[in-house]
DNA sequence: ATAGGGTTAG
């Protein structure tokens, strides 16, 4: 590529636009140095984000704008969009980024100049957003007294910042301040409340939007996704197409996820069929969604088929292989992923250990997953999560491993949930551990006091330990607390495009009789 | 010359 000297700067904004690779950028910098247009800030301007969005390199538009002797409001918000983009592309979000970014907001105030402005307060929100509340709160009041708050941009980057903290009262006052709401505060305000987990708030929200664009659709899609209800979210997805709306590459992601949560293989595959014709292409997103989706529907051939076909395989990439082979307990599968994984250089995150240890439990991998879990915390420095307590309970107390489990329980950071003490509680019923579990049910009755189910499953303990006379008392207590009002847990299955529904406990199937005749089966064989 | 909303893995 040659650069005439006499560009115009015009002409070198051109230049750059068509340019895409790493010594593209070397090339053009270094003309610019040669030809004094480096000084121009203008310049640094182009080149800081060029280097952040088309190479990104991240170090580089740095390295430009710490170049810059009294940089502008103008570079500022460039470097700050680099940090941004680069925080919310990396996976898992880096916080490092995002701290860098507050560090020159920071910097920006400090100096007293220049003066942040309605374009550097939402990046800084957007940082701001995955640190912590608190700090948008102090944005905030610095907004307001720069006498900023009035911008409704600055508003709406505010109410993302506070809904992702589910402090909704918060997000709707500024909604309701806006001087004119337009599609991005409403999906703002929508995202909010799904995120929240007010999904049904979100819906209505929805609908009574003026206006929707892709991102709306989306929001609502992934909210519905979010909270569980994968039908609403295939659904709309469904009134989405029929309204004339393109999908893009993240409403595909966020419905293949949808029909994999549904074991919706036919919908899942029409929407691989919808991707491959349409624009909406193969991003590395989409790609992710359909290992997820191919995986959880049971078709791992499908699920590793399109994982060989990815060639930049990121760490989703691993994590969604390795959690469908987990959870269709190919636990020696989901090892040996992990290891080629290790092997090609791939840091493994919280999620890919859920993974590794749900196979190690349903895989009855004892040391295994003891030895993962050590080295989880030892050599990855993950601190675990409530999902990795919970499986190296499961994991101890299948094993009969009492002591280990309390050990762990007493040890851990979080306060163990209803998993941790539900899976020491049918452990102890397995292992006739009439005492422990006791314990368990106790602690499950403090978490949820109107959960039959719990004291249902002490009663189980005590038959099987021919405990009768416990058990006449637990019937008693059951009936006389009156415990256990809740809808009967629901799952359905569809094949050959009809759905069937089960309550729990209900015998209107037709095939009703067949059906437990092979649940007994499963259970027998499956009995320790 | 610059900006705000939607993303997948447990």
């Amino acid at each position: 590529m040659r650069c005439s000297p006499q560009l115009s700067h015009r002409d070198f904004v051109a230049v750059l636009s068509r340019c895409s690779t790493r010594a593209h950028l070397e090339q053009l910098h270094a003309h610019a140095f040669v030809t004094g247009r480096a000084a121009a800030q203008t310049t640094t301007f182009h080149l800081i984000r060029f280097a952040a969005l088309r190479v990104s390199c991240l170090a580089y538009a740095r390295h430009l704008f710490d170049a810059t002797p009294h940089p502008n409001v103008f570079l500022y918000s460039a470097i700050l969009s680099a940090y941004v983009s680069a925080s919310a592309a990396a996976s898992p979000p880096s916080y490092g980024h995002a701290r860098d970014a507050l560090a020159l907001f920071l910097r920006m105030l400090r100096h007293g100049r220049p003066a942040p402005n309605q374009f550097v307060y939402p990046l800084v929100l957007r940082a701001a957003c995955g640190v912590g509340v608190g700090i948008v709160r102090s944005i905030h009041s610095h907004a307001c007294k720069s006498g900023l708050c009035g911008y409704d941009v600055i508003r709406t980057s505010l109410l993302v910042g506070y809904s992702r903290h589910g402090m909704m009262a918060d997000a709707r006052k500024l909604f309701d301040g806006l001087t004119e709401r337009n599609v991005v505060s409403w999906t703002a305000l929508v995202s909010g409340y799904a995120r929240a987990g007010k999904v049904g708030d979100a819906i209505v929200l929805f609908e009574r939007m003026p206006e929707r664009d892709v991102a709306a659709w989306n929001a609502i899609i992934a909210g519905c996704s979010q909270n569980g209800l994968f039908v609403e979210a295939v659904g709309i997805f469904g009134r989405m197409v029929g309204t004339g709306f393109r999908p893009n590459a993240t409403t595909v992601s966020c419905v293949l996820s949808a029909c994999g949560h549904l074991g919706m293989l036919k919908i899942g595959k029409l929407i691989h069929c919808y991707a491959w014709r349409t624009c909406v292409g193969f991003g590395s997103s989409v790609l992710n969604g359909l290992i997820d989706m191919y995986g959880k529907c049971g078709n791992l051939e499908g699920a590793r088929w399109i994982f060989d076909e990815v060639s930049d395989r990121s760490l989703t990439t691993w994590n969604s292989l390795i959690n469908c082979l987990a959870l269709h307990g190919h636990s020696k599968c989901v090892i040996s992923v992990f290891n080629e994984m290790r092997g090609e250089g791939v840091e493994p995150d919280v999620v890919t250990f859920v993974g590794l240890l749900n196979a190690c439990t349903h895989g009855g991998f004892v040391d295994e997953g003891i030895k993962y879990f050590e080295l989880m915390q030892h050599e990855h420095g993950i601190e675990p999560e409530i999902e990795h307590y919970g499986c190296i309970i499961d994991l101890l107390g299948r094993a009969g491993r009492f002591q280990d489990a309390l050990n762990v329980i007493s040890d851990m950071r979080i306060e163990a949930d209803e998993v941790i003490w539900g899976s020491l509680l049918n452990a102890c019923r397995v292992h006739r551990q009439v005492e422990l579990a006791e314990l368990a049910i106790r602690k499950l009755l403090e978490l949820d006091p109107n959960n039959a189910n719990y004291v249902l499953m002490l009663a189980n303990v005590y038959s099987e330990g021919g405990l009768w006379e416990e058990v006449r008392k637990v019937r008693k207590f059951v009936k006389e607390e009156n415990i256990g009002k809740k809808l009967p847990g629901c799952s359905w299955i569809e094949v050959d495009r009809k759905t069937h529904r089960f309550y729990s406990g209900d015998d209107a199937h037709p095939e009703s009789e067949n059906i437990y005749d092979t649940l007994d089966d499963l259970a027998a064989s499956m009995e320790f």
